[in-house]
DNA sequence: TTTTAGGGCAGGTCTAGACCACCGTCTGCC
DNA sequence: GGCAGACGGTGGTCTAGACCTGCCCTAAAA
């Protein structure tokens, strides 16, 4: 239970018009994400009242925030945990190795281009850019236990990823572009269809030309700007998507 | 300003053993259902502590718990507001005639069948209830402009919709589940996929056998509680799902 | 050895103030 | 008449306590 091995560092300034909680919270946020692993607990309430110099009910506040952003979780009589990091909902809906792995099945991936082109007409109408602007392209065909399951094709600017394709190809696509270019997808659109296998297609998935796959285009994007145009296509014989529906202003069995 | 018309009703009850800012944020919630309208101020926070002889930070803390429902929003420096009611994202995955509607389309239904049936072992383990018990199933055509765009299917628990076989078949389901029966769903699953279509349903949609389809089954929940099971057809040609997507804990532009 | 009763600590709730920035209005000066 | 500043009200934040329930662990009792 010891755990002290990272104390959080940081400090309050009271000067800086910043709300000590906003500040607070920031600092548990770093703390965090540096220091701890899902279930790792937080230091009391009190605790860091006291290390603070600060109210109990300020350092509530700090930890509401981060409650309501489900990034902790609190356990009467035993004190405030960190949580298995969420998996992005931006990758929720579709993240193929989550649908995977929650299927038990053993996710890999073979790239079949990872290249540099211009935008065509269409590309550059989803992407919002200009026709020919360079953009990367990064064409794979994912597994599962060894069996095609989807082809999925990526469209990013050029310019927002300098130096990407100096290097191997990245396993996992999100990963690089949020860790190496700072591009944390914000929010995104999904469109969803049901389409036929095309011969091209239906021989990469291992399936008859004309099968039902579903066809999934996203639009991601990082501020106002999009980054990411994809388009991916499923077998419709090993795909389902699972989508939860919330109606807004519902929150049950939830504190919040 | 003076809307003086309604006035809070209801007491705090210190010996019933929930908590003081629960009992105040349902006081408020009816007194919003039934005294308000969108854009009405909220007693302020002092005010609403003496009428109910609570500390400031009590009232507030029913009042976040409000605000984090987005049912009102504060503005500083004016008060506190009632907000528009959201629309059901319940609705808005898949609903059928907000689609159309966003496509400039006319929607239109043709009822194939409205009955009662029992529950066949499949059905009985879709909603969770025993073999056999009786449902009302509720089949029909949903047309865009006289064209066929969707072959639609629900089951209902017949216990839940007592009398709703006497009567024409509703326009609208779920408008009727609300208002006539108070079942408000409050989340639900969707599964979608992809598939080919079958003899019948081709000749529904007047589409041929074997083209993809987009298949949509939905569980619908009010409370814990199943009591909408539904599957649908879309003919791919013509139909196309958007799912926005949101990275949690990414608000931007929300005070929250 | 098993069961039970505390003790200590966690978060949950509540109080009665305080000062701040922001907003609209009212008032008085020009 | 028009503008500027004062004023009162609002939500935003913060404090320094209080008592509650729930949880775990330990020590004493059975």
């Amino acid at each position: 239970m010891a755990g002290s091995a990272g104390a959080i560092t940081g400090e309050i300034d009271r000067t800086s018009g910043t709300a000590i909680y906003v500040q607070l919270r920031e600092i548990l946020r770093t703390y965090i994400a540096e220091s701890c692993r899902p279930g790792s607990a937080l230091p009391s309430e009190r605790d860091l009242a006291e290390r603070f110099g600060l109210a109990r009910m300020t350092v509530r506040q700090a930890i509401d925030a981060l409650v309501g952003e489900e990034v902790i979780e609190r356990v009467v009589g035993l004190g405030t945990f960190v949580r298995r990091p969420k998996l992005d909902l931006q990758v929720k809906l579709t993240s193929y190795s989550e649908e995977m792995q929650r299927r038990g099945m053993v996710p890999a991936a073979k790239v079949l281009s990872f290249e540099q082109i211009g935008a065509s007409a269409f590309l550059a109408r989803e992407l919002q850019l200009d026709e020919g602007t360079p953009l990367v392209r990064f064409r794979r065909l994912l597994l599962a236990d060894g069996e095609p399951m989807s082809v999925d094709e990526n469209f990013i600017p050029a310019h927002r990823v300098p130096g990407l394709l100096d290097g191997e190809p990245p396993t996992s696509l999100y990963n690089v572009l949020s860790e190496q270019y700072g591009l944390v997808m914000e929010w995104g659109e999904d469109m969803i269809e049901a389409t036929a296998a095309s011969p091209s297609t239906a021989r990469l998935l291992n399936v008859e030309v004309g099968s039902p796959l579903l066809k999934i285009q996203r639009h991601a994007f990082v501020a106002r700007t999009m980054v990411d145009y994809s388009v991916s296509y499923y077998r419709a014989d090993r795909y389902k998507l699972w989508v939860p529906l919330q109606r807004p202003g519902a929150r049950r069995s939830r504190s919040h």
